[in-house]
DNA sequence: GACAAACATCGACGAATGTCGATGTAGCAG
DNA sequence: CTGCTACATCGACATTCGTCGATGTTTGTC
């Protein structure tokens, strides 16, 4: 069976706010989603991430973003945990990858 | 002329997070917007204006959302300045009145 | 085995945030 | 002018968040 983690499901999500009020366990979700993109460095950190198209390693993050090494370990667990990037460890580097399908849900619940 | 107010442009914003990594201002501004939509009460008060499709009572939003009417003050204040509503007093009442434009350029923000 | 490198976790700190009671302000009704 | 109503602002509080140095863990190298 499927492992239950903490991170939420990459694709389904809310109805669109626009469509009728919000539940409030789809706001509760909703809201940990965008507060995930709710802090500037997560967001350059998600955009470099997603802009490459391809894999990015965690050390170009910490040069790209300025931040202390474990700052950006914090900011990049975030966005894990919020489904936004996947988390690849290949020996001693850990590679990222955007997750477009989860930019998409949350696309979507703004419609 | 125009007066420059804390608010934020209603519709123009910045680049598509996957488009080119997001420039510091541009990543500051797009986060303090994802921010007004970060708390479940206050997407939960957006969803209501926005799916009436008409103007809304802010004394409806205080029974609605169960939180003290200084609460929803406080964050209508948020969604007003991050320019997600509009704010219309006439007599005593204020009324609330989404603004789709905004929406729709978080949405592409997040293409 | 010993050592080094990459990343995660911990602990602590200041800053920001959500909350509400108390109070201020603007607009009606008498 | 007096009161009442709707909303904003203020002050205070507990909680959360962003940050970094120190430390732990895993992996590769020798």
């Amino acid at each position: 069976m499927a492992r239950r983690t903490l991170t939420v499901d990459p694709v389904a999500c809310c109805s669109p706010v626009r469509a009728e009020t919000l539940d409030e366990a789809a706001a509760e979700t909703l809201a940990r989603s965008f507060a995930a993109l709710s802090d500037p460095i997560r967001l350059r950190l998600l955009s470099h991430i997603a802009s490459a198209g391809d894999e990015v390693c965690a050390c170009d993050l910490v040069t790209m973003s300025g931040r202390s090494q474990p700052t950006v370990s914090h900011h990049m667990k975030l966005l894990f945990d919020a489904g936004l990037v996947t988390r690849d460890k290949r020996g001693l580097w850990v590679w990222y990858r955007a997750v477009p399908e989860r930019l998409d849900a949350l696309r979507t619940a703004l419609a």
